[in-house]
DNA sequence: TAGCCGTGGGA
DNA sequence: TTCCCAAGGCT
């Protein structure tokens, strides 16, 4: 059954739709699914480079599946939300030792790999195999609130149930692949957050929220809260031959398991740091050299990066630590660093 | 359930 | 400059 709303969107999809996006060229479960997990929480335009960087080392599943957690986290270094890879990567094994490298047809059977959750779920059975399955993401989220005028943040549960159903009720049985597409493109190139165009809107005559003339106010905005400042030290040490010391972060809190610079207390004064380097890295240092702080924003809280540069002396208690090495810039580079490292390798 | 997890773009 | 938030999921 195709309803009213679905068919519209299609034959808005057929003239407008995007078509021609990377992981529309040869949409298999494999790259559909890398592409859904990369647009989780991200733009179409910063997904697409990593996309195709992406398949080109790791054009199959089974090529995902082989390659170490490193690589791969060299491959996704500036996406951000790096959970996503490490699951990415689990996931990858899994269909590989346990499905035998095909990636499972069914919708749980994918909802049970981890990072992916129900509207990802849907998003690969729907799109590369053309299951009816209805997906609810920011775009879907956003035209559903609006043509049905559900009020309330889609963070609470009540809501988000809510905006399920609707979406749920408008899938049609024929051309999910289309109708999928249609609906995120429209809340993406029409439906938009600010500044709505209503007037190329193929829906506006059913659109609750058009009637009442104030589409902006949906969906209802997230509860705002204050973002804490904290502050930290990052150490860059050099030796003499010009390589970098980076060490492994814990596996969870931020930047997980990625390499970054070893870091001190922001309480410690400027001229404690060689003395903190001496107890806490083994290291013997020169004098340190201060570069101006600068603020990096996560979801959560702000923080301030407060850059030192000390030359190593002597590089003695640091071969037996697995979680610290000496790279080159390059090699470095290469390795999976968090943003503002990257950027303050230069 | 609510907090956590990144980054870059738009206003 | 500052704030919001985008093809969400996990704990």
């Amino acid at each position: 059954m195709t309803d009213w709303f679905a068919e519209q969107l299609l034959q808005w999809y057929d003239q407008h739709g995007r078509k021609d996006l990377p992981w529309h060229r040869d949409p298999s479960a494999y790259r559909i699914w890398v592409s859904e997990i990369m647009l989780q929480q991200t733009q179409v335009t910063t997904v697409i480079p990593y996309f195709e960087r992406f398949m080109e080392r790791f054009p199959t599943v089974e090529a995902l599946a082989a390659a170490s957690t490193d690589e791969v986290m060299g491959y996704w270094s500036g996406l951000g939300y790096y959970a996503r890879a490490r699951n990415l990567h689990k996931a990858a094994i899994t269909v590989v030792e346990e499905h035998g490298g095909a990636f499972p047809a069914s919708k749980d059977l994918i909802q049970a790999l981890p990072g992916i959750g129900r509207s990802t779920a849907a998003a690969i059975v729907a799109q590369a195999h053309g299951q009816r399955a209805a997906i609810l993401d920011g775009n879907a989220k956003r035209v559903l609130a609006r043509y049905h005028a559900v009020e309330g943040w889609p963070g609470r549960t009540a809501v988000a149930n809510e905006l399920w159903e609707h979406a749920e009720a408008h899938t049609p049985d024929e051309r999910i692949q289309a109708y999928t597409q249609a609906i995120m493109d429209l809340g993406a190139m029409v439906c938009t957050r600010r500044r709505p165009g209503c007037a190329a809107c193929p829906v506006r005559e059913g659109c609750l929220a058009y009637g009442r003339n104030n589409p902006e106010a949906y969906p209802g905005s997230k509860p705002k809260k204050e973002k804490p400042e904290k502050s930290v030290w990052m150490l860059v040490i050099e030796d003499g031959e010009g390589r970098i010391l980076l060490e492994q972060r814990p596996p969870s809190g931020i930047w997980g398991g990625l390499m970054s610079f070893p870091e001190a207390d922001p309480a410690l004064q400027p001229e404690e740091l060689p003395e903190h380097c001496e107890t806490a890295l083994g290291l013997e240092t020169s004098e340190p050299e201060t570069q101006e702080p600068f603020r990096h924003t996560f979801s959560h809280y702000h923080l301030w990066i407060r850059p030192v540069r000390l030359t190593a002396i002597s590089t003695r208690a640091l071969q037996d630590d697995r979680s610290r090495s000496w790279l080159h810039r390059e090699s470095a580079l290469e390795a999976g660093l968090p943003a503002p490292i990257r950027r303050l390798l230069g």
